[in-house]
DNA sequence: TCAAATTTTACCCAAATGGGCGATTGACGC
DNA sequence: GCGTCAATCGCCCATTTGGGTAAAATTTGA
């Protein structure tokens, strides 16, 4: 016989939090041990051993969803915590999950699809709808622009980015450290920068290495 | 009334190949426009134009589904390429994300699930489980250790990853720039490097900035 | 086959860097 | 009150770096 999913409601709407509430309560399988109206609430008193999935409002006052979120998944990192929004905002969605999230369902998901997304967040899961999928797997994809660097170059560069000099470079090369430094001058050229630290800053923005 | 939606087959399995065939001419509302044994023959041949979805076998003979992928995106950014997989593999997966696949399935699903998931991607969502929508999103959530760098420090680092110099970053602080130079010694010795180089290789992989 | 780009090497020199040592002030905790 | 740490500043010195200029061998593409 399968445990009782323990949920806890994070939301400002008096209405919404208790509807959630009931639907809960009078859904076999699943009971709501907690309703906090703030995210300060939330933080003081729940208790996180006692709490299978938490479900979170983005648009809080004071401290916001988010910040909630970061704060209750490094006190438990096994917490799961969906986060309920309005509207489609992909810098709150990113957050999100940076913060730890768990799923990100939009309020107006049906009930019943509302208790399927805890059960799936429960069970390893993340809910969201497919759409929010793409915008994050989206970020996955990065047509890498033709690197404007020699292949001896980008080999150089990684070299640079591990912090080493003319000497060591042209000993793992097997080349004169003139030849280094040249290698050096012309990504330098080719990235417009013109220091070791710049160029490692690009190397990184510019996904070279 | 809706466009048949037209799906290409990449797939080196006859048997797999002709069976998603017969799947697809058989469902209304979906058309297999075309089958390839291989990468090869798919890069040859597809045109484009011609195809909305692909579903793309990863275990290819020769060049495989995710260079496949890749290559395809590159010609037609909007094409939508389903990559189906038999075993769940993490680098398979982050691989396939990165050359641009819009979706990721099992090839176990059922077939009532498999044109759901196609007309998913067609529509702009991403279809994929939800445990392996949970492996994509955990890559977000990167709970930061505690920088070891103190506030002043890291305003001083972000200037290094800048490329900026001693003077320059002393001017931009009001302070001297020995004291710059203090700062970036005691940086140094918190992220245990030695270089400038080598300390924004490391800000940047510990997200310090 | 000829031009362009890549890879290789060299030298000079001013400026920047990194390491070592020391010092003062103020804040915070015990 | 005392120790720790952060933030501030100073000096010395060897090493490294970056910019300028030049040139040869090799590869690649047109």
């Amino acid at each position: 016989m399968k445990e009782e999913i323990r949920v806890a409601i994070v939301e400002d709407d008096a209405e919404i939090r208790q509807l959630f509430g009931l639907l809960l309560d009078n859904s076999p399988g699943y009971q709501c041990v907690a309703q906090y109206a703030d995210a300060e609430s939330a933080l003081d008193q729940l208790e996180v051993a006692e709490v299978d999935v938490v479900l979170m409002d983005i648009d809080l006052p004071g401290v916001s969803g988010i910040q909630c979120t970061e704060k209750l998944k490094q006190e438990s990192p096994e917490l799961n915590i969906i986060m309920l929004t309005v509207h489609e905002d992909d810098a709150a969605l990113f957050d999100s999950l940076c913060a730890g999230a768990t799923g990100y369902i939009l309020k107006e998901t049906s009930p019943v699809q509302i208790l399927e997304d805890i059960r799936t967040a429960h069970q390893g899961g993340s809910p969201m709808s497919s759409a929010i999928a793409r915008r994050v797997i989206q970020t996955f994809h990065q047509p890498q622009k033709a690197s404007p660097l020699s292949e001896r170059e980008t080999e150089v560069l990684t070299y640079l980015v591990e912090g080493q000099n003319y000497r060591t470079i042209a000993e793992a090369l097997f080349v004169s450290p003139n030849t280094i430094k040249a290698h050096i001058k012309n990504i330098y050229r080719k990235l417009e920068v013109s220091t070791r630290a710049e160029a490692v800053s690009k190397a990184h923005k510019d996904r070279l290495i």
